[in-house]
DNA sequence: GTGAAAGCGCTAACAG
DNA sequence: CTGTTAGCGCTTTCAC
């Protein structure tokens, strides 16, 4: 097992000292172009490469971010964090993928964690609203999808209110009458404002609804076969098809509903017309239209985003970048 | 902006060096009851917490690993990544998450990375088989699903060969005579396996059957689109329903049969039975029977491993483990 | 029981 | 243009 390979084993080689050799790796200070040749052979005659834990705890500066993610599981978030991936690997960060399963005190300690492990930045994706205050943030921050109370983070959001508007308005444009909401049963920033959305549009129609057109159930892939069981027995109860369509929240649900529908012999879309929100590759392939959220670009422009506040080492004051949504239509509302 | 607290600091108001602080941080050489007990009121007091950089420098352990991951978009691998964040997270390890796209080149590159940003460990899954030959291969490294040609590393694997099995018998028991094979264009070790029990089951009831029933089709989420295509396609050629039994070695690739199937009005399972592979929830929200593998186990197995090499720092020999698998009987082969 | 000192591998002044 | 020096924050002998 021969000795790892250091900055200083190059530098008597070559005949210099560590020094020069560290400035023709960061191009930075001046050198000859002679020794600067005779390095570069050298280094990749050894494969050197630096240390990054050294060079971490010198800089300060580690080349790595968190990105912490209510569930990787979940196809819409890691979609997200493919992008983030991708785009950071491209600039030689990596990044660390934290599942806070949407709790708070997970994300908390995750948030420490990271930051003693030097991340330079974090990336919250959340469907959750609440964000803990962390008063001795030193590092840049932006959130997706969330809206946190303190400044000094960058939000991207795509465009949940027209995402809602979009889905009312073809479901009414079909000749829908009668409109049921399936929601989660939290109250998340972008569900609210997806409800927020639909809602406008129905009053604008001159159609209102109350909490009895509304059915709250459980949300995730683990959940969602809770969901079409709590929506049978709600319609169940009802005893009667009060209603010609449906504007869920989420793509699962969507499906849930549609489960659900189909197991008491309902035809969708004759009967019943369908949308779901996400547009994730279950829509896609079991036929259900739904409001499409652009995952790669949610991801990679609040990458973007970050090493931007990383490397300016400025401070930016707290912004929103809002992408639009569109609606694909499939075979539920045709 | 105060500055930041390190271990000095903490030496300073307890009156006693940073050595000693250290030792009580670390439960390590020896102190008297009493200045523990200030440094760790002073701990607690200022939230001091050591800097995970400068220990990973001295001490040539980072509490992290990574994992590299052909597609975190793949509910398959997503779940067992989860299971390694989880198991990991229970005992401070963070893990980085690489996405290979299959590309050995970026393997590599991830891999040099990653050893450069100090990790204790990797873990590769694949479903390829090939696998690079590190020469300098210094830290511990298990592997899921897939069989390298070099010592030094832990396998876990689930039983593919029994899947395959498992799948011919139970095709065979509910009647169908003449069965059609839908694979991965790929020879992955896992897809392998597969086939061979599959095939194995059929010679032992005397049923046998060449290329001509063997489809080969891309896979991947993305390209699940294109299986169905091709799939429609081969079937359009040969005009009429030459079997009645489908073993598709993918969820994904059991899907795009059965709906290639469905829009050519085929039923199922009175016409063609169906069993995929890997259960994941496609296969359960689309009714689809098939060979479950544990993926929870599979992770967590993984990173227990792995830790387990880390912490003992003993050469173990090479070690391989195998899941059992089981089927789960949905209406597609009922 | 405790501390001084050395040093992990690298970079950033500052001299020369 | 190049080298010396001084750390980054922590752990670890080895003296006391």
């Amino acid at each position: 097992m021969k000795k790892k390979l250091t900055i200083k084993g190059i530098a008597e080689m070559a005949g210099v000292s560590s020094a020069t050799v560290s400035k023709v790796l960061n191009n930075t200070g001046r050198y000859s172009e002679e020794t600067k040749q005779t390095i570069l052979d050298l280094v990749k005659e050894h494969d050197y490469r630096p240390n990054a834990v050294a060079k971490s705890l010198r800089t300060r500066k580690s080349k790595t971010i968190g990105a912490i993610v209510p569930d990787i599981t979940n196809e819409f978030f890691s979609r997200i964090v493919l992008a983030i991936e991708n785009y950071c690997g491209e600039l030689g960060y990596s990044v660390f993928i934290c599942n806070s399963n949407e709790s708070e005190e997970k994300e908390l300690q995750y948030f420490k964690e990271l930051e003693l492990k030097g991340v330079d930045g974090l990336i919250y994706l959340s469907a959750s609203d609440e964000l803990f205050q962390m008063k001795t943030q030193r590092i840049p921050i932006v959130c997706i999808d969330r809206m946190p109370k303190f400044h000094n983070v960058a939000i991207i959001t795509s465009d949940n209110f027209q995402g809602g508007m979009l889905a009312a308005e073809r479901l009414i444009e079909k000749g829908c009458k009668n409109l049921l909401l399936v929601r989660d049963y939290r109250d998340g920033f972008p569900t609210i404002e997806r409800v927020r959305g639909f809602e406008h549009v129905l009053r604008k129609h001159g159609l209102e609804f109350g909490e009895e057109r509304t059915i709250k159930v459980e949300v995730g892939i683990t959940q969602a076969k809770s969901a079409v069981d709590h929506y049978l027995q709600t319609y169940h109860k009802e005893n009667a098809l009060k209603f010609d369509g449906i504007f869920a929240t989420t793509d699962w649900l969507a499906f849930g509903a549609k489960q659900a529908l189909e197991g008491y012999g309902v035809n969708i879309p004759e009967q019943v017309k369908i949308i779901g929100y996400d547009n994730i590759s279950l829509a896609q392939y079991t036929s259900l239209s739904s409001i499409n959220q652009d995952k790669e670009s949610l991801g990679k422009l609040a990458a973007e985003r970050l090493i931007q506040m990383i490397e300016q080492e400025t401070d930016v004051p707290s912004q929103m970048l809002t992408l639009p949504v569109e609606l694909v239509e499939r075979d539920s509302t045709r």
